[in-house]
DNA sequence: TTATGTGCAAACTCTTTGCATTACC
DNA sequence: GGTAATGCAAAGAGTTTGCACATAA
């Protein structure tokens, strides 16, 4: 998949403020910003601390209110991880699952389509019109499995 | 599946209990009968309400410790949905995954063996010992698609 | 009798809301 | 200038913890 510059989803970002007779602010370009620097899935407080460092005084009110419109907007992505919560990373367009490692918190992306294909199958056998789903696989990655078979 | 007895389930958590030395409960054992009795699955809070009915003060504290301990007994499983939070249900053995309507919030249970082939598949590609998964699928039911058919 | 289990209330975490002030258009 | 956005603090929801008392072994 392509990588997209930052300004596509700036330019998304006020087309939906424009869109919804809003006004522009910096603290939502810059929750944007942090976002789509994140090299993983980000919880609130973690969006909260990030832009802090780049634009000042900001509210975690602000964090929430913005993440609830980006959700809105399908600008970013929601997960949960079990008991970590809620996560939120930019929406680029591919959708994909996770894999998790139970003892390092590791998060592994992937996409399968024959898995996707098979959800499908699955839902239009119960009459269900399949509109999301989420899949979070839980294991040992390959680096703990190894620590553990040492110490046992 | 074989329908099991709620006696077997006693048993199970009365095994459970003296292997870690501890002692009986008689709220224990009220939780264990609500999970049992449950058609779908609970909320702490929901728990709580039934188990009240049946054995008149019981702390929503005690709910919880309870259910943390079936959780690691392997007595219930947990499941997160969404927004909605964690809900628990009793663990009979059989593992299903879930698909969710997000009209009426209605939850069908289903099994596939190809999804869980594929799961470890895909597990095992990304060098994860797979321990558990879940899958989440969120879509409208037959009776909501219809309705919404007629709206618009 | 002694340790575990419980209920209650307080504490805690995460998230939302009200309101005065600030920033955008 | 008018309206939306923000920061702060307070309020809520959900969950956990401390402690005195009750209860099982």
């Amino acid at each position: 998949m392509e990588q997209k510059e930052l300004s596509h989803y700036l330019k998304k970002l006020r087309e939906a403020v424009r869109r919804r007779g809003l006004k522009h602010s910096q603290q939502r370009e810059a929750i944007l910003k942090v976002l789509y620097n994140a090299a993983c899935h980000l919880s609130p407080e973690q969006i909260h601390q990030e832009v802090k460092k780049e634009c000042g005084s900001v509210g975690i009110a602000t964090v929430y209110r913005t993440l609830a419109f980006f959700e809105q907007e399908k600008l970013v992505c929601t997960i949960f991880f079990g008991n970590e919560g809620k996560k939120y990373e930019l929406n680029r367009g591919g959708h994909h699952d996770h894999l998790i490692c139970i003892e390092c918190g590791k998060i592994v992306e992937f996409f399968d389509d024959e898995l996707e294909k098979l959800q499908e199958r699955i839902a239009k056998d119960a009459g269900f019109e399949l509109l999301s789903h989420q899949m979070n696989l839980y294991g040992r990655c390959r680096e703990c499995s190894a620590v553990s078979c040492q110490r046992s």
